[in-house]
DNA sequence: CTGAAAGCGCTAACAC
DNA sequence: GTGTTAGCGCTTTCAG
C-alpha cells in the first residue's frame, strides 16, 4: 500500500515525486481476443447459435445455452460492440458537445443519467468555448455514426451542419439556439428569470437596480440584458447607467460596478447576469459585498457558505439536460417530426443577499 | 429568437413552461449515408483510390485527388469510423471511469486535454460511487474495444478484471490502488500532504491539532488518518481525541468537532481530510469558522471568497490526469512493460484560515 | 430449433 | 501510380 522511496526521478518526461516499478517486471503480453467463431468451435455449435445466446434469443435449447455460456466463460469472450454496430447500423450512443465536461454542469449530469436510463451510452466532449473545436467534435461524432448529438452551440454559423442534418443526424441545441439551421432546442426562460430578480429587489424597496452581465454578443447575455431593459422601461424608470453588459474581465466588471454604484444617482441593488459575472463582482467588492444587495443569475457552488449567502435565480439545469435527451430520442424515433423548442422555467433561491433593504 | 407563449403544456411526459412547434412541420427524413463505393462511382475511380484519398496517402495522382474530393463534397460523404476501427483493430479511443463527470474535476479535464493532444478520443462515464456501475462501465468499455481505460477505483474486489488484463486491456488506476490486480497507478502523496498541513499549523503555534476526515474504509481516508497519527507520534504528542475519521454525515462531523474542540484539552486548530469534510465542517461551524484555524486537504471552489479565505493542501490534479494518460499510452505501446506506480506531490495554498495563531 | 452464407463499410495484401 | 480481392467480427436472411 505504501510506495515510499526517496528521490525524484524522470518519468515519460515528467518529473515525479516518487515512483515504483514492480519487482520482477511482471508486465503482460497482448493476447488476441476470442471471437464468436472460437466460442462456436469450443462449444461445438454453429456461429449462429452463439450469436443467439449472446443476444438472449429465447429460441435456443437450454442445453445449447449452457454449452455456449460455459464456452464464453472459458474463453473469456466479449462480443465486439463495433462489429455489432456496423452490422445493425445503430450505435446506441449519443454525443454531447458541451462547453466543459469536468466542470460542475448539472445539465450534463442529467443528460448522462437520462441517457443511461434509456440504455444509451454517452460520449461527452468539451468544446472549450472554441468554435473550431465544436466543429471538429461534431464532425467526429458524425463519423462515429452516433445515434444523435446534443450541443451547447458556441459558433456563430452552423450552416456546415445542414448537410449532416439532411443526412439524418439527429441534433438538439441546448441553452442557446443555433443559427443557420432548424433544430430542436431547449433553453431556460432567461427573460422570466431576469424579471424575477428585478421584481424581487423592487419588492425589497430598491428604486434603482443595476444589471451587470455578459457580452451581448453571447446569446444569453443579449437576452438577459434586453429583458432587464424591458423591466426598467415597464416601470417607467430611466435606464441610463444601469445596464452593463460586456466582456467578462475584472477590469470591465470593476468599471461597470463603479459606474453603477458611485455615479451621481447610484443604484442600491444589483442583478448579475451569470455565474462568472457574479463571482467577478464578489471578488471585486471583497468585504464590501456583504452590504450590497445582489441577486445572481445562475446558482453558484458554495453560495450558502458566503456571507451573506447568495440569493440566486437558478436554472433548472437537471430538467434542461433531461429534456435535451428526450427531444433527441423523439427525433431519433421520428426524424420527420416537427422541430420543437422547449423553454424551461427558472426559480429563485432566497438566501440573504437579495433581501437586504436600502 | 423569442419563443413566448403563455400556457403550460405536456411534452413527452414532462410539463414544460413554454413550447413552440415550428410552422409547416418542417421535419426531416432520414437519408442513407453514402459509402466509399458511392464516392468511387461518382468520381469514376476504384474504391481503393477513395480510401487512399481519405487517408491522405501521398501516392495518389493530384487529378485523382481532386476528382475524389469533389465527389466527397458532392455526396457529403463521411467515412464510417466504426468500419475503420473494425478493420484496423484500433479505436484511438480511451475510456475514463471516474466518480462523477460534470463535476469540477481537474484530473478529468487534464485527461481530456492530454488525450486530445495525443489524438485520442475520450469516453468518460460516471461510476457514481457505485461498484456495480463501475463493473458495468468497465465491461462495456471492453466490449467497445477501447484502446485503454483509466479508472478511479470504487469497488473492493477487482479480480473480475484479471481476465480483461490478460486479454490485453490496458488499464490505469487513478487516485487509489486497485486490489486484486496489478496495474499501473497514479496517486497523490497523501502522507506528504497531511504532513505539510500538520507542520504548517505547528509552525503557527498550535500545540494540539485535530484531524477530521473520511472513513478509514476509503483508501485515502485510511492513508491520511494514518499519516496524521504518524505526525502526532513523531512529535511525541498524545493522539487521543485528536483523530476523527468516519462517515461523511453532518452528525458524525458535528460530533467529531465537539470532541475535538470542546473536550477537556481542546485542539486549537484543525486539519480536514478532504473537500467534503471541509465543507461539512464549515457548514457546521457557521460564522464560528472564522475564528478556527483550518487547513483543508483538497482545494475548494470559491475558497478565496470565504472569510477567512481557506488555506488548503491542493492535489496536483492536472498532473495526475496527464500522468494517467501517459501511463496508459505507455502501456498501450508496450503491454509487456513493468507495472509502475507514480506518486504526485501536493502543494500548499496559503489563504488565511491556516495562519490564525492560537 | 439449428446451420451455412451473405454482407455492414472500410483497409490492406496483392497484382496490373 | 491504380484496381481487384479478401477479410475485420458480427447479425441476419434463408434453408434444413
Amino acid at each position: 500500500m505504501a510506495l515510499r522511496q526517496g528521490s525524484k526521478q524522470r518519468f515519460l518526461g515528467w518529473e515525479v515525486g516518487q515512483m515504483r516499478t514492480a519487482p520482477g517486471g511482471n508486465g503482460r503480453s497482448r493476447a488476441k481476443r476470442p471471437t464468436m467463431i472460437d466460442v462456436a468451435r469450443e462449444a461445438g455449435v454453429a456461429l449462429r447459435t452463439v450469436s443467439r445466446v449472446v443476444n438472449n434469443d429465447p429460441t435456443v435449447g437450454p442445453d445449447y445455452v449452457a454449452r455456449v455460456q460455459s464456452a464464453i466463460k472459458a474463453l473469456n469472450f466479449r462480443p465486439d460492440e463495433r462489429a455489432r454496430q456496423l452490422r445493425t447500423g445503430v450505435s446506441d450512443t449519443i454525443g454531447a458537445a458541451v462547453r466543459r465536461i469536468a466542470e460542475t454542469n448539472p445539465a450534463l449530469a442529467a443528460i448522462e443519467q437520462t441517457a443511461r436510463a434509456a440504455g444509451l451510452t454517452l460520449l461527452a466532449s468539451s468544446t472549450d468555448f472554441d468554435e473550431q473545436r465544436e466543429h471538429d467534435i461534431l464532425i467526429s461524432m458524425c463519423r462515429q455514426r452516433l445515434d444523435g448529438v446534443i450541443v451547447e452551440p458556441i459558433g456563430e454559423s452552423h450552416s456546415y451542419l445542414e448537410s449532416e442534418l439532411a443526412a439524418g443526424m439527429p441534433l438538439v441545441a441546448m441553452d442557446r439556439p443555433m443559427s443557420g439551421v432548424s433544430v430542436d432546442t431547449v433553453m431556460s426562460d432567461n427573460a422570466g428569470g431576469i424579471g424575477m430578480a428585478f421584481h424581487h429587489l423592487r419588492k425589497h424597496g430598491h428604486k434603482r437596480v443595476a444589471y451587470i452581465g455578459d457580452d451581448e454578443r453571447v446569446f444569453s447575455g443579449h437576452e438577459r440584458a434586453a429583458a432587464f431593459r424591458a423591466c426598467l422601461l415597464a416601470h417607467g424608470g430611466p435606464t441610463d447607467g444601469l445596464i452593463h453588459p460586456g466582456e467578462l474581465t475584472a477590469e470591465r466588471v470593476g468599471a461597470a460596478l463603479d459606474a453603477a454604484l458611485h455615479g451621481p444617482d447610484p443604484a442600491t441593488a444589483l442583478v448579475t447576469g451569470n455565474m462568472d459575472t457574479t463571482l467577478a463582482v464578489l471578488r471585486r467588492l471583497g468585504p464590501e459585498a456583504a452590504r450590497l444587495p445582489i441577486v445572481g443569475f445562475d446558482d453558484v457552488p458554495l453560495a450558502d457558505l458566503l456571507s451573506p449567502a447568495l440569493t440566486v435565480v437558478a436554472q433548472d439545469t437537471a430538467r434542461i439536460g433531461a429534456t435535451a435527451v428526450e427531444l433527441l430520442r423523439a427525433r431519433i424515433a421520428d426524424p420527420a417530426r416537427p422541430v420543437q423548442s422547449v423553454v424551461v422555467p427558472v426559480s429563485m433561491t432566497i438566501r440573504g443577499s437579495g433581501e437586504i433593504r436600502p
